[in-house]
RNA sequence: GGACGGGUGGCCGAGUGGUCUAAGGCGGCGGUCUUGAAAACCGCUGUACGGGAAACCGUACCGGGGGUUCGAAUCCCUCCCCGUCCGCCA
């Protein structure tokens, strides 16, 4: 969330980003809530300074009588006292709703516009998207010749959504992890496998919504737990509440999880397959910064995950997200589009990595700070940025790499641990 | 899951109802001494909100939440976490 104070000091500005963000925020309300606090929190110390005074007076009063007028003082003060707290927490509640659904200031930089159709490219990989003899086939088709997913299966298991990978693709998995993961760590990234589950606490201070209509997010019936949609919210966690060593900063995460996503309301041929999917591993990148370094952290991020689509040998695009586009806490955004031969008509762009700049919103509710040069802290910068999303990645390896004879070529990169050069369909 | 013992400042650790304004130590910062350093000695050293030009002052915070009391780190309830033992288990 963003500084109770910037907001009542910059509220145009702040409602301004609402509207270009498509966020409902009464951004008014909330600087008349602050200015009805400060005058409330005023009233509650004085009246807790008067009972402190009283009741030490009468650890030293010795006349009993004198005890007992002072005892009956203290109980109507802290009557009193008790009063205006409760109004002073329901000005605190009130003002926190508010303050809550204000998203992050976006970077001057960012497209402006409603919704992904406002998404401005930036650039394109070393790669051109594969010519095909003919139609190419789409990944579920692919999956199914070569037996490598199991929708159907899936499906009778756990539902629409869910899906077994098989045989080669579960190579592929591992693979595409690896691949991930090597790069990170030749890049001085600290590895972790992060639970997949978290206090919703956790997901509230990252900025996920655990329960609601419209939640992302499978929560575990009577725990405060939910499952992660991104190690994200994991990695944002492990260092809650906690002052960083400003020598140590930045700190790069890397966080392996499984991420599980109610995708609710979402459909239609766009998300068939492993598109859209309720649960698939991502190999996660997640720092921590001092402020002035998160803007470069940001275009890090976003340099290692072209790497690792050049690498590949996949065509994408870098996509700057649109202010309506961005989230709750990102401040700026950049996605890969990957190239996905079976997707739509005549093949299209399919989003397979986003990295966020999210400043110091998340660190703000999250509590993790740093000690400045001066006396005091100040809040850290958090970016995230997937590094690999399996599902998502094997659609654009099986679809780019398809060959006329129905099988699929293992990118060069990924063959040490796949143990093969192509996948061939069964008793071929 | 059960029983018992714990959770106190950056770290360690004392504190079982009233000068706690949280002892003491370590670490850190400043100073004295020194050619320099170490040692020794002296002083300073938590976070947030509010007031003030500042010095400073007020309030809250001793794992989280709630309660008892004029007054809670201290007593009660509850949850979380850590340790030890038992049970269960890949």
């Amino acid at each position: 969330m963003l500084d109770r104070r910037f907001v009542v000091e910059n509220a145009e500005l702040v409602e301004q980003n609402c509207q270009r963000r498509g966020a409902h925020a009464d951004v008014r309300a909330f600087v008349e809530l602050e200015s009805r606090r400060k005058t409330q929190q005023f009233e509650v110390d004085e009246l807790n300074r008067k009972a402190n005074a009283v009741s030490k007076s009468i650890g030293k009063t010795k006349d009993p009588q004198e005890r007992e007028a002072r005892k009956e003082e203290g109980r109507a003060l802290r009557e009193a006292t008790t009063a205006a707290q409760a109004e002073l927490d329901a000005i605190v509640a009130e003002s926190e709703t508010i303050l809550r659904v204000i998203p992050n200031m976006s970077h001057p930089e960012a497209p402006v516009g409603a919704d992904d159709k406002a998404n401005l490219e930036l650039r394109r990989g070393k790669h051109e998207p594969p010519t095909f003899e003919g139609k190419p086939l789409d990944h579920v088709e692919l999956g199914e010749r070569l037996d490598l997913i199991d929708f159907e299966a899936g499906a009778k298991v756990a539902g629409h959504g869910f899906y077994f990978l098989k045989n080669d693709a579960v190579l592929l998995e591992f693979a595409l992890q690896r691949y991930a993961l090597d790069l990170l760590l030749s890049e001085g990234f600290t590895p972790t496998i992060t639970p997949d589950l978290a206090r919703n606490e956790i997901l509230q201070g990252t900025g996920y919504i655990p329960r609601g209509p419209e939640t992302q997010i499978y929560s575990i019936a009577e725990t405060d737990l939910s499952l992660v949609a991104t190690a994200e919210i994991t990695l944002g966690g492990l260092y809650s509440g906690e002052i960083l060593d400003t020598a140590k900063l930045p700190i790069k995460l890397c966080g392996i999880s499984h991420c599980y996503r109610t995708e609710a309301g979402a459909g239609g041929r766009a998300a068939r397959g492993l598109y859209r999917v309720h649960q698939f591993t991502k190999v996660e990148m997640f720092a921590y910064t001092l402020p002035d370094d998160s803007e470069a952290m940001l275009d890090y991020f976003c340099e290692l995950e072209c790497r690792l689509f050049d690498g590949l040998g996949i065509a994408y695009r870098v996509v700057d997200t649109a202010t309506g586009d961005l989230g709750g806490p990102a401040y700026r955004k950049f996605d890969l589009e990957a190239w996905m031969p079976g997707r739509g008509e005549s093949g299209e762009y399919g989003e397979v990595t986003s990295t966020s700049n999210c400043t110091d919103y998340q660190a703000r509710r999250l509590g993790i700070r740093y000690r400045t040069g001066e006396k005091g802290t100040a809040f850290v910068h958090t970016l995230n940025g997937t590094a690999i999303a399996v599902s998502r990645a094997l659609i654009a390896v099986l679809e780019n790499y398809q060959q006329a004879d129905g099988s699929v070529v293992v990118p060069d990169v990924l063959r040490a641990w796949v143990g093969k050069e192509r996948i061939v369909p069964a008793g071929a």
